[in-house]
DNA sequence: ACTTTTACTTTCAAAACAAAAGTAATCAAT
DNA sequence: ATTGATTACTTTTGTTTTGAAAGTAAAAGT
């Protein structure tokens, strides 16, 4: 683990943990379009190198904000599945969207315009929401 | 200014303008410690080199997220101030601190230890308290 | 058996970052 | 008015990180 911290301020360490340009974007594919496999990933529509892509993978599994395992059946594939502190993570991937839908689509106009007033308006129903609909497409595994 | 757009997703845009490791711990400096200045600045606890300095600082205003202007009486220092734009971060930064305070600490063990229950129960109220206290900070300019 | 798929690793070039020193303008003191 | 200190940078020179491309090994499909 090449993880280190700059100092004891909380905002900081943080970044130090998922303050580069892909890790939230890798917890993006996995909160709303539930993607699992390394394949997944590396099939976004910002085209991660798939080194940048095993490193970042292995980062988040050793800090523990994602677990990796076999799905039965499958020795092939890796599945990685959010923990309750990569869920915890969603928070913040709100905020960022509001203030990009607001601020930032005057600097880059293509960017997709979708409705987020529900958002605003019921934030913790809407976060609840997209925590269960991800849980659910596990659902099938956990079945024993 | 050599800001690129990877693709149309706003998490991904936003990434782009803020997603760098420097840039929103000098809106935190701004924010919480009320800093103003380039000395301000790099006299932070993580110590950003100045090249790095100056070249946020000149991206962060191109996009708008903070403006510049001297003092009247002090020819030699810039003030640098939040915009809307930067202030409207707040809620990403403040989402940041609770992820960190309950799940990074146990990373970092240095890290300090402040009690954030009032900003869990009520974020709306430590909000707007952060961004009045931090404007009060310039009433003694605007007083023509 | 052979080809494809998945999950990586390796290599090497390009870009970003970091440390240090340097510069120019202002300001403060003598 | 001259000197020294301060502020806000820029420049230079490594070092680290990122990115593109190709390569590898195991598993799966045909």
């Amino acid at each position: 683990m090449d993880l280190k911290f700059r100092c004891k301020c909380p905002i900081s360490s943080a970044l130090d943990v998922i303050g580069d340009k892909w890790t939230l974007l890798i917890i993006r594919d996995m909160l709303f379009d539930h993607k699992k496999t390394f394949k997944d990933f590396s099939t976004s529509e910002e085209s991660i190198a798939t080194n940048i892509l095993a490193s970042r993978l292995k980062l988040m599994e050793e800090v523990g904000i994602i677990s990796k395992r076999k799905q039965e059946g499958n020795l092939k594939s890796n599945i990685y599945m959010l923990t309750e502190k990569g869920l915890a993570l969603l928070p913040i991937i709100a905020e960022i969207t509001l203030w990009s839908d607001e601020y930032v689509r005057e600097l880059n106009p293509i960017m997709v315009k979708e409705n987020y007033d529900f958002v605003r308006t019921n934030k913790q129903v809407f976060l609840e929401g997209i925590k269960q609909a991800y849980l659910k497409t596990f659902d099938s595994e956990n079945k024993s």
